[in-house]
DNA sequence: AGTGTTCACTGAACACTGTTTATTTTTGCA
DNA sequence: TGCAAAAATAAACAGTGTTCAGTGAACACT
């Protein structure tokens, strides 16, 4: 079993050094002969560690929504679901303004998405999004909107911090000036936060 | 200047080349020897009407601005300023959907951004973004709104509708069966227009 | 007609990319 | 120590953006 450690043990320097690397470079950016020289390979052994580039795009995708996930946990821990939505909402932005290049790995990279569904990194994307439509649904079920239907709500409301979180990582938002963008996200912020009190 | 005509010509034989790759293997799958290819030329030749990738990029995505520009400037026959700015959003939407490609160009692509203030691709987008912030304006002139802060108003409808784009375009709506995914949006835009009326 | 110049274009090269495969090196065990 | 299995490599293939020396045709001028 020494050998698996071994073996894991690779695995992990490889995903590291790629981690770095696609911090540095983005995921087209980043090389196979890249990762590993960093890790003093030759580019060949990759393969015997993982399948190929899009191996390595499920791996890394893993790790972000990991951190994803650490990020807007602490909100579960409040009971009120309104406020419980509220803090969901400011961590994920958050979380987008804070690892620019995460948000974009799981959300505005073009990746091999066609068998993702069957990926561990979907599997706990989902588990996150589902916390976060379960507080709407306990807002839903304690009256605080008009409206019951749940599924239109989470994703009006992804869609609101979504937009916001993506404009900026992908570098749209160049008619305001930086040092206004993070306060203009705050004012939006506040204001979708009261026109959801009218939902 | 018949020289310069044919140059001109040459010039578009290229572009709509790039255009037809850029729809059919996106901005990174459209390769230069694909376009020689494609108009009889020699890779090199590319290079003696555009300076480099870079510069077809700013090409494509002028060509994708007049579109969107195209699809939603029929909005401003509305005098109403209200229904005029709901109308914007349905066809910024309805653009976004239609032509996942050109959206995709536009606001998602990780293209070369650095100078790109100051390509008339640029130039064009912001144009047409100044006439959704100006329906705002004149929405807060004739106090559609209690809030006149004209700024966030317009980032936070903007983010909601780019949102919903983006996830659609980035095909990160798999958690929704595929044939609800427009109706879902509907509802959501309507949800929006809802919650926009108590701003 | 012959010469010189210009200009569009080519084809080969350079340094990259992901990936595969035959070959070599290293390792663990009898 | 010897040998089989595992691990790692070097080289190749087909592709990428980009550059550049060289080619051939068109044009102007003597």
């Amino acid at each position: 079993m020494v050998t698996d450690e071994k073996k894991e043990d690779v695995k992990r320097r490889i995903l590291d050094a790629a981690m770095e690397l696609f911090r540095e470079k983005g995921f087209e950016g980043m090389s196979i002969r890249n990762i590993a020289e960093r890790i003093g390979y030759s580019p060949g052994a990759i393969y015997l560690y993982y399948k190929d580039k899009s191996e390595l795009f499920y791996a890394l995708s893993f790790q972000a929504a990991a951190v994803k996930r650490d990020h807007v946990a602490p909100a579960l821990a409040i009971e009120n679901p309104w406020e419980r939505l509220v803090d969901f909402g400011r961590r994920y932005i958050d979380f987008g303004f804070k690892h620019p290049d995460l948000y974009d790995l799981l959300f505005l990279t073009r990746g091999p998405m066609a068998y993702i569904e069957n990926q561990e990194c979907w599997t706990l994307g989902i588990a996150t999004h589902s916390l976060f439509v379960q507080t709407i649904q306990d807002c839903v079920n304690q009256r605080y909107f008009k409206s019951t239907d749940t599924q239109a709500i989470a994703y009006t409301l992804w869609c609101h911090v979504h937009g916001m979180v993506s404009l900026f990582v992908r570098d749209r938002m160049r008619m305001y000036p930086e040092e206004e963008r993070e306060a203009l996200a705050g004012r939006s912020f506040a204001m979708i936060v009261k026109m959801a009190e009218c939902l």
